[in-house]
RNA sequence: CGGGGCGUAGCGCAGUCCGGUUAGCGUACCUGCUUUGGGAGCAGGGGGUCGUGUGUUCGAAUCACACCGCCCCGACCA
């Protein structure tokens, strides 16, 4: 059922130097097939620097889209977008305890600004430029923007405040992976204060639905919503919520997290204000961000061994068009003959591209936006001028139609959104396929080594937690929220347990 | 940070063990002709700090040491 990951030798096989297969498949090794994936699709490379990615434009342009659709959303719920700085001085970074212990081991730290010629080694740090106070660069931006709310909450009449930041931060993780796990990455940060502690949780739902309908609508990928335990819980968070989707290979991936962060914050940087009866409390906070981790999440949620395969609300472009002419004349004719399709396509509001570079031929065009995930390709040759016809081929399924080119515009429409609702569908298929209840500890550890989601009962204790990962190398992804709430015994204690929650083999 | 693998033309690799012509092959690229409904064929051509540095040697892609980077596995994490 999953694509399981399997150790090769790195040498790689002549075979797999044949064109006709550029990429490794996902059931030889799922994880070369997704580094495979990425680098053929044009979408990130690696760079020179340890940990760091360039996205390359291809990529780019479905952050964009993603960006666009989540921060209309965002709007949509009264939230405006600010920039706060990327240095933090380490004593504001150390005002919130846990906050600090959750983020110190991966901070990158700067403490000088200025280089001066050496000699020797050419430019060195000049040792008489050291700053007086480090900054670190931000894994994350909660110290400093509360640091600056202190100065603009007073009274009851600032609140709420529901600022959100589209930035890049770093993390320096022992290892990295394209998308997944990077050393800079990119994400969107919601930072709001409320008056009460019911407004900062309604606040932290919202922002949780926010990112689910976003990921089942816009990247087609069916999530859970749940609520993380003390031991995945953000630092600093009373309460994290998130969204958990389940990959091809049975691994789970987080996809988003809403944090509700109580008044932790507000009483590190003293954010008060004043209520109607002129009594002072510290306000009450949320945060919540989703990053270019969601490119992994949607590679590995669609994609096959023939490439990208992309959501068409999300793809750059919708509809590709590939004249297959015989000559100068001949595609001079498609061209006039497909002009009026690509004016009622872009009419609809569908993205086009008539790719008529004669310099590559069709049979290359075909493969290559295979590869990088074009939704819809629509060939056009001789006969079909002569029939008043045009070949569409869908990504999704690799299904290929002649359709008449009478109403081609409302065709094209409701095939894309067909492939929207398949991919959802299909999506969802595997996540069910993937999905298991167990009882027994025993049964656990069996089922586990196949993947999935595994709901079972907990204690509700860390260790108990623990050593099931230690044992299992699984982890709580979450307690569900819309799940079953019958009560039953913790599968490895027999303790009660007030309901099942899910387990996974995590990246 | 630990274990394993790797770094030679844009990409994928051979050559390294056992040092010795002008460093090869496939593909990509350029030119010409023929082609064009699933990564075209033939002919000719261009392209290399052999990851970086230091050393050994008459001579280093090849041997030694150090460093850098990448991939896979583990620990950590979104």
């Amino acid at each position: 059922m999953y694509f399981s990951p399997v150790r090769l030798p790195s040498k790689i096989g002549p075979e797999q130097a044949e064109m006709s297969e550029v990429m490794t498949k996902r059931a030889t090794d799922y994880s070369q097939w997704y580094n495979d994936l990425v680098l053929k699709a044009d979408l990130a490379e690696h760079s020179e620097v340890r940990g760091c990615m360039v996205i390359k434009p291809h990529g780019y342009a479905i952050w964009e889209k993603m960006q666009a659709a989540l921060d209309g959303m965002f709007k949509a719920t009264g939230h405006v977008n600010a920039y706060f700085p990327l240095f933090i001085p380490v004593s504001y970074f150390a005002k919130e305890a846990s906050h600090v212990e959750g983020f110190a081991k991966e901070c990158a730290v700067v403490t000088h600004y200025r280089l001066k010629t050496d000699p020797v080694k050419g430019i060195v740090v000049d040792p008489e430029a050291k700053l007086e106070e480090p900054l670190i660069i931000r894994p994350t931006s909660e110290t400093i923007i509360w640091n600056t709310y202190r100065g603009w909450v007073k009274s009851y009449r600032d609140l709420p405040l529901l600022i959100n930041q589209w930035a890049n931060v770093v993390r320096w993780e022992m290892r990295t992976r394209l998308f997944l796990r990077t050393a800079e990455f990119l994400w969107q940060e919601g930072h709001t204060a409320h008056a009460t502690k019911e407004e900062a949780v309604e606040e932290t739902m919202r922002m949780l639905d926010v990112y689910a309908t976003f990921a089942e609508e816009w990247l087609a990928m069916p999530v859970i919503k749940g609520v993380k335990t003390q031991s995945e819980r953000f630092a600093g968070a009373e309460d994290t919520y998130c969204i958990e989707a389940l990959m091809q290979d049975g691994k789970a991936l987080q996809a988003g997290t809403s944090h509700f962060l109580g008044q932790n914050f507000a009483k590190a940087f003293d954010v008060l204000f004043t209520d109607k009866e002129n009594k002072q409390s510290h306000v009450w906070a949320t945060s919540w961000g989703v990053s270019t981790r969601l490119m992994g999440a949607l590679i590995m949620t669609h994609s096959d061994d023939h490439g990208l395969v992309l959501p068409p609300k999300l793809a750059p472009v919708q509809v590709v068009i590939v004249p297959i002419a015989k000559n100068g004349d001949q595609l001079a004719a498609i061209d006039s003959y497909v002009a009026p399709m690509v004016s009622a396509l872009r009419a609809k509001g569908i993205t086009v591209k008539y790719d008529n570079d004669d310099k590559k031929k069709p049979g290359w065009k075909f493969a290559e936006y295979e590869l990088k995930g074009y939704p819809v390709r629509i060939a056009v040759g001789p006969r079909d001028m002569e029939n008043g016809t045009v070949e569409v081929a869908r990504r999704d399924t690799l299904e290929k139609e002649t359709l008449q080119a009478v109403d081609l515009a409302d065709k094209v429409e409701h095939l894309l959104q067909a492939i929207q609702a398949n991919l959802y569908q299909k999506a969802l298929a595997m996540r069910e396929a993937g999905t298991r209840a167990v009882d027994s500890y025993a049964e656990f550890k069996e089922v586990i080594e196949g993947g999935g989601f595994i709901y079972a009962h907990w204690d509700g204790t860390p260790e108990t937690e623990e050593k099931v990962k230690q044992e299992t190398k699984a982890t709580i992804r979450c307690i569900p929220l819309n799940g079953d709430r019958t009560p039953g015994v913790c599968m490895v204690t027999g303790k009660p347990s007030a309901q099942r929650v899910i387990f996974a083999r995590a990246y």
